[in-house]
DNA sequence: AAGAACTGGTGATCCAGATCACGCATCGGT
DNA sequence: ACCGATGCGTGATCTGGATCACCAGTTCTT
């Protein structure tokens, strides 16, 4: 891997960036100093790997910058992305806690710089400060109701419109507020879309198309523009 | 609620029943005291509801006897569920921990009992004992793994019958060990697997046929016999 | 004992969405 | 400027499973 990739490093990207709602903020100085010392940063490219579906735990990951996929694939070669992880998310814990292989592969989106705890740091850490096993357990009951609503969205929406809607909708709520309509940055090809809604290409195409049509959103260049919640909390109705 | 239904009381259903690899076992002995403190045991009729998706998390319930299916719906009726739990088995802990509403339906399959531990206590508990609060973490990515794989059979799986081969495996891994036949006894109606695989009831009455016809498995009264693991495993392949 | 309320089997029909098969942009490298 | 890769839009076709509609056992009620 070439180096900077056009990003500065950060020399502590833990320090919590919004609202310090993450898994290692505010702890108390000694464990904040702990982490300190056992986690290492690196900047990865576009399409790195952080770790993949199946290996034996390393460590955990803290996202400082870029967006990460996280996706499982069945052996037939089918695909589905769980979650696109942004800054500030921990991935690979559960492996980590439960000593299992990674039960998904993480790949960079776009050039970015992450955090690393190996496995065997984060133990005892967690062994020694009490408040970081409770805040870790926070952190994994989190994901699971994360992993829940996927469950919910895979096992009871009908129709692709209906899973397309949930996920317009949850794209609309991160940069909402305003009136009616919102406004999000389209990173994602039609096939990754697929691959969370778990249907085809195809059929995402033809699903921008009927929402156009319908005026629930539109496309300015890479921005999408969401036109009505109301209307697509309609068309969810689960 | 009616007392007895014909059960035992079981003075202590903590202690581990299997090999000890229950969420409260092999604490220390301060911390197992308080436990016992803090828990109470009730006896539920079949049909009872531990709790309801969408309550407050009042506190985690722990299995000694008798089965519990969890289950979410959707607005529209549609449900589907999400585990049988056995004996052992801790629910509510991820509503508990982030104190979120209870994200499932935990009902009573059939008559049994379970040791109840209101959340303050717990909370208290865990934060006073670190050992507690590391093996809840770890109950939690175990919980985590086993909605990862609910994940992947809804995402990836293509087919109701691989699904449904897929839960027969499921079935027969917890009671095989001999050569490729094994045996389970069948409690659940076509209905209630339906629910499971995500498909409709007449679906799953025609998996039966089919795979009766197939010789992959046959019914004796109320006993499942797998006929060919190998089989139905080509049939899962993912 | 006679319903009522579940459960399970099986045909007939229908349609949403997967699949296949193109053509057309756009982008990035050499 | 060229070529290959990648992403997108859209028609034509096919099919698995949902849906509807019965009937027939079974087991709860009362």
């Amino acid at each position: 891997m070439r180096a900077p990739y056009g990003l500065n490093i950060l020399d502590n990207c833990l320090t919590c960036p919004v609202r310090g709602e993450h898994l290692f903020c505010n702890l108390s100085a000694q464990a904040g100093q702990r982490l300190n010392e056992i986690k290492s940063t690196a900047v990865y490219p576009k399409g790195a790997m952080l770790f993949i579906e199946g290996q034996q735990p390393r460590g955990v990951f803290v996202l400082c910058t870029g967006k990460a996929k996280l996706s499982t694939s069945s052996r037939e070669g089918k695909t589905i992305i769980t979650k696109i992880s942004e800054s500030g998310d921990v991935l690979g814990l559960n492996a980590v806690i439960s000593n299992r292989p990674y039960e998904v592969t993480a790949e960079m989106m776009e050039p970015g710089q992450a955090n690393f705890v190996p496995r065997d740091s984060l133990m005892h850490l967690l062994k020694e400060y009490p408040e970081v096993a409770v805040r870790i357990a926070q952190q994994l009951s989190r994901n699971y109701y994360t992993a829940y609503e996927e469950i919910r969205t895979l096992g009871l929406a009908a129709s692709p419109s209906e899973k397309f809607a949930k996920l317009l909708l949850s794209w609309s709520t991160k940069s909402s507020g305003d009136d009616g309509s919102s406004q999000v940055k389209m990173t994602l090809t039609h096939e990754e879309i697929a691959e969370i809604i778990g249907t085809t290409r195809e059929t995402v195409s033809r699903l921008f198309s009927e929402f156009k049509k319908k005026q629930l959103m539109q496309l300015k260049g890479a921005t999408l523009v969401i036109r009505s919640r109301i209307a697509l909390e309609k068309i969810v109705q689960s």
